[in-house]
DNA sequence: TTGTAGGCGTTATCAT
DNA sequence: ATGATAACGCCTACAA
């Protein structure tokens, strides 16, 4: 394990002029910078930001949590925040919540412990105690939410306009003829999913459709039964002609049982979900759904971090992508 | 940002006793243990860890480097790792090489640069230096590959038996009466692709089948271009019964382009995946596939991986894992 | 059981 | 342009 004391040692240089070197100092001269340089390469020199850390107060590490890795959207957001970062020269860690508060509590305490220079958080379902995000700023550690964020906070955040997305898709159905529209509802401790589900209400109001409380259809955790109780729900209003779920996933539900009682999609019945997911594009028929820009949301948050790091003056935003309608087979 | 200085300070004890209580040595009185905790607790102190590494040596964080986040298979990999490896006190650090090998070199170096004290990996398509990995070995971090390894190292490893997965797979679309099978190949750099393929031809040696070099179907990146040559491919060969296919999400490309050509799966053609992505279990019919056992390999690795850091004795061991035929409607 | 002191590898502040 | 030195927060002989 070299360091800068056996270059120091091998060039006669001081550690002083040896640190200069690595972090680019422009008071070196090119003759030494070479030879401290060739000297390193020899001893395989690899700079221990450890100890750097230690002593700047600066570990240029950034902790992403997010509830779960294996999820398109957020795989895809964490992607784009590590592209920006590694640009910047900050090194990313990821931790998953699985939608448990306390792991939530736990991965954020872990952050800290490893001196991360900030967080990026994307918050579990289950409520989350507001008591860490105060920590969190009395640590002064810079933060950023995307996507799914505490109903109270005070830190900046980048988030979809979800009750856009819920209209879009609604909307299209409602241009594609649909008079009979279910909305297959998502958890309520989300906000997002509360969001996406006025943005169907509200589409059916500027629209003067009827309304009743079977069009929004609960979803329980529990595949089998949740295919049951949609199978009811065909039997009990035979004119449904259009679904509009919350997540691609519980489209592809829809699908499936529309498929094994060979119901017409898109004639007879139209469906649009949620997430532009990447095997919604295989489906038959191709299914239409609602992009959320997943790579732009990963590198405005990690912009938006940038900025909170790199001046102390602390000044919160709220910004708000737009979502996309994907039109596919599904509803056309 | 306490540090133990404040709480000795505050205590009136010595750094040592204080560092003590953190580290549960059995050499510090219940009471003193009980008043620097409170104090502790007081102060909001949270132990440097990154100080810690420096002095100790140990980082108690471990590099996970994987292709790709977003894949269901290495996601689940992962949890598993992160399950067990949180139970040893350890915390994780994921990257992704995005299926580069000088990211994955960057990567590497990036974990060397931040101590960590051991490594997993799944390497890339693309070919890897051999050199990074003797130079791990120099460095004396302990490496444990899984799934995806180099021809040539001297780590240890946990894989799938990818020939077998293939045979079986095969063996099952033979068993259902299919005469005429055609293997979606796989990626020719990667070593389990070639695995699959060549349990593939195995089977259908073993059943004294014919083989003929159209039976081998290369993909290549372009999803337009590889719909058409599959469906140049069926009309070529009209009597073609079955499909195996390296990855779920080419079996679902079949499987769509068949459902357009109106013929019956799995009464006309059959078909089987590998992968048992989550999806797969939703499709209409839903597809027969070899589950990769992700979770189990994941603690193995993890496990695996511990056996190394705590021992200093070094003994390379090879884990195969065994893969599982699922049998859904596609081919039953 | 507790305290003292040196050092892990680096950077920052002075000097020179 | 370069050097000397203290300090970051913690651990660990060794001493008491």
């Amino acid at each position: 394990m070299a360091s800068i004391k056996d270059i120091a040692a091998r060039t006669g240089l001081s550690l002083a002029t040896i640190s200069r070197v690595f972090n680019d100092s422009p008071k070196v001269s090119a003759k030494t910078r070479q030879k401290v340089l060739k000297v390193a390469a020899e001893l395989h020199y690899v700079p221990n930001i450890g100890a750097a850390a230690l002593r700047s107060g600066k570990s240029r590490v950034i902790g992403v949590l997010i509830p779960e890795i294996n999820n398109h959207f957020f795989g895809e957001v964490v992607t784009g925040i590590e592209k920006k970062m590694k640009n910047w020269g900050y090194n990313i860690i990821i931790s998953q919540t699985h939608e448990s508060s306390d792991l939530e509590l736990e991965m954020l305490e872990s952050f800290m412990k490893l001196n991360v220079d900030g967080i990026i958080i994307s918050t579990t379902k289950e409520p989350t105690d507001p008591t860490i995000f105060k920590k969190l700023k009395d640590k002064k550690v810079p933060v950023v939410f995307f996507d799914r964020l505490p109903p109270v906070h005070s830190h900046s955040s980048v988030i979809l306009d979800d009750h856009e997305g819920g209209q879009i898709a609604t909307q299209h159905l409602i241009d594609q003829g649909c008079k009979h529209i279910v909305h297959i509802a998502g958890d309520k401790n989300v906000s997002i999913f509360q969001q996406r589900q006025r943005g169907f209400e509200d589409a059916l109001r500027l629209n003067n459709h009827p309304f009743d409380s079977h069009q929004i259809f609960e979803l329980t955790t529990d595949t089998k039964s949740n295919k049951k109780l949609i199978q009811k729900l065909l039997t009990d209003h035979p004119d449904i002609d259009g679904f509009f779920a919350h997540g691609d996933y519980y489209a592809l539900y829809v699908m499936d049982i529309l498929k094994s009682l060979n119901v017409d999609i898109p004639n007879k019945i139209k469906i649009v979900g949620f997430g532009n997911t990447d095997f919604t594009d295989h489906l038959q028929p191709s299914l239409t759904t609602v992009d959320q820009n997943c790579h732009q949301m990963g590198q405005l948050t990690a912009e938006t971090l940038m900025k909170h790091i790199e001046s102390d003056e602390i000044i919160h935003s709220k910004q708000v992508l737009t979502p996309k309608l994907v039109v596919r087979d599904s509803s056309n």
